[in-house]
DNA sequence: CCTCCACAGGAAGCGCAGGAGT
DNA sequence: ACTCCTGCGCTTCCTGTGGAGG
């Protein structure tokens, strides 16, 4: 048993970890310097006692909406000027009443009292802006989550033609192409006044990125080229996220941590590739409805023991597939191991389906040496990982 | 060739919860 | 408060598919 003392101690990789946490905000944000300053210029007004333009933000997860946005906000905060730009995270506060909840209680705490209606809110902030003559900038960060957006857009830049002093402007940042949708058309022709697409970073330039927050988060030379080069190929190949990089980053030096190295190879970095997709992996499992997981849990222990028909199925990958018969059987199974009633086998093919989906398990068409249509199964991820999750999931209730 | 097997996936229908309307 | 309605998760039933085996 170590102390903490120890713990402390110990020689580490990393000489400034924060550095390497999807939430840091680096002074100079690489290849984003023309969408910041077109943000800039669409705040501007407010500085200056005007109107400030609406503005949409669409972009992948990990493109920097919201790190360009922090970043213009610390500008904008330096200016000290009477303006007020906020940023409210939706995915917090995903309500009108929660949103408003939340600038009232930034800003005017004297009303922050619970209980109060929207309505009694809403005038209070009115009141406010117009009073002290304030230009709002409103930042909605993941505003597709926003439960009644069209209610919040409307009652907030309607509230323009109001006020005889100051203004509110909203900036909505998504990551969701298709939530324009289902909105109403007042409140998207408000909200799409200026929209501005955040592209995937390429490899290139994820290679960059992830150079200078190695040189940042550990010091100068302690990861490896090859390291940097095959981070940044496995994140462009995926999506282009840059905070997924990241993550390949930081894993890889804890994994360094625990070897004692002073130097991270693109060897660790492949560690981390394996354990990071096992964790995003364990995120999805463990918000999976309760039979979604005892399929899984069927097909990985089934996976263990070894089909029987797996002499029949395809050899050319490692992994074994299996038929969706025993696999029924093997849910069948789980089922009374952890005490459910089992599903229609009708209902199995579908939970298979969703589970294909999130690429939790892959299936292919079973080719010659089987009857008819038929498919073969096997599990994404690493069998005993996936079947220990389940358990741990289902025994706790 | 025909029949059967083992499965895929569509259609209909059922009970239920939660929301809208009154 | 109440009904009514709608969507959802699920079962049951059914048709289709294509090699296996007689």
């Amino acid at each position: 048993m170590q102390t903490f003392s120890e713990m402390l101690s110990k020689p580490t990789i990393f000489k400034e970890r924060n550095v390497l946490f999807p939430d840091y905000i680096p002074d100079v944000l690489p290849f984003r310097q023309a969408e910041i300053e077109r943000i800039m210029r669409w705040v501007s007004p407010a500085l200056k006692d005007e109107k400030p333009h609406n503005i949409l933000i669409y972009g992948k997860t990990g493109t920097g909406k919201t790190a360009c946005v922090k970043v213009v906000k610390k500008k904008f905060d330096e200016m000290n000027s009477g303006a007020i730009l906020a940023y409210v995270n939706c995915r917090i506060y995903n309500s009108r009443y929660r949103v408003l909840q939340k600038i009232i209680k930034d800003y005017l705490p004297e009303l922050d009292k619970a209980g109060f209606g929207v309505l009694f809110m809403y005038e209070g902030l009115m009141a406010w802006v117009q009073k002290k003559a304030i230009n709002l900038v409103l930042v909605l960060d993941e505003v597709d989550m926003v439960k009644d957006l069209d209610e919040l857009i409307y009652s907030l830049t309607r509230s323009n033609d109001e006020l005889k002093s100051g203004s509110i402007a909203l900036i909505g940042i998504s990551n969701k192409l298709t939530f324009k949708e289902g909105l109403d058309p007042r409140s998207k022709s408000t909200l799409y006044e200026n929209e501005m697409v955040f592209p995937p970073y390429n490899a290139e330039q994820l290679q960059s990125i992830l150079k200078q927050r190695a040189d940042m988060g550990f010091g100068e030379g302690k990861v490896s080229e090859p390291a940097i080069n095959l981070a940044s190929g496995i994140a462009a190949h995926e999506t282009g996220d840059a905070r997924y990089a990241l993550r390949l980053l930081l894993k890889a030096g804890e994994i360094a941590d625990e070897k004692g190295l002073l130097y991270i190879t693109d060897k660790e970095i492949d560690l981390a590739r394996k354990t990071v997709e096992l964790d995003v992996a364990a995120e999805t499992i463990n918000t999976l409805p309760q039979h979604q997981q005892i399929v899984l849990y069927g097909i990985a222990a089934i996976s263990l023991e070894g089909s029987r028909y797996s002499k029949l199925a395809p050899q050319d990958e490692e992994g074994t597939f299996i038929l969706s018969g025993e696999g029924y059987e093997a849910y069948s199974k789980a089922c009374r191991q952890f005490g459910r009633k089992k599903r229609s086998a009708r209902w199995f093919r579908e939970y298979l389906h969703d589970l294909e989906m999130l690429g939790l398990v892959t299936m292919i068409e079973s080719g010659k040496g089987m009857r008819g249509h038929s498919r073969l199964i096997k599990i994404a991820y690493a069998p005993a990982q996936v079947k220990a999750l389940v358990e741990k999931n289902l025994i706790a209730r």
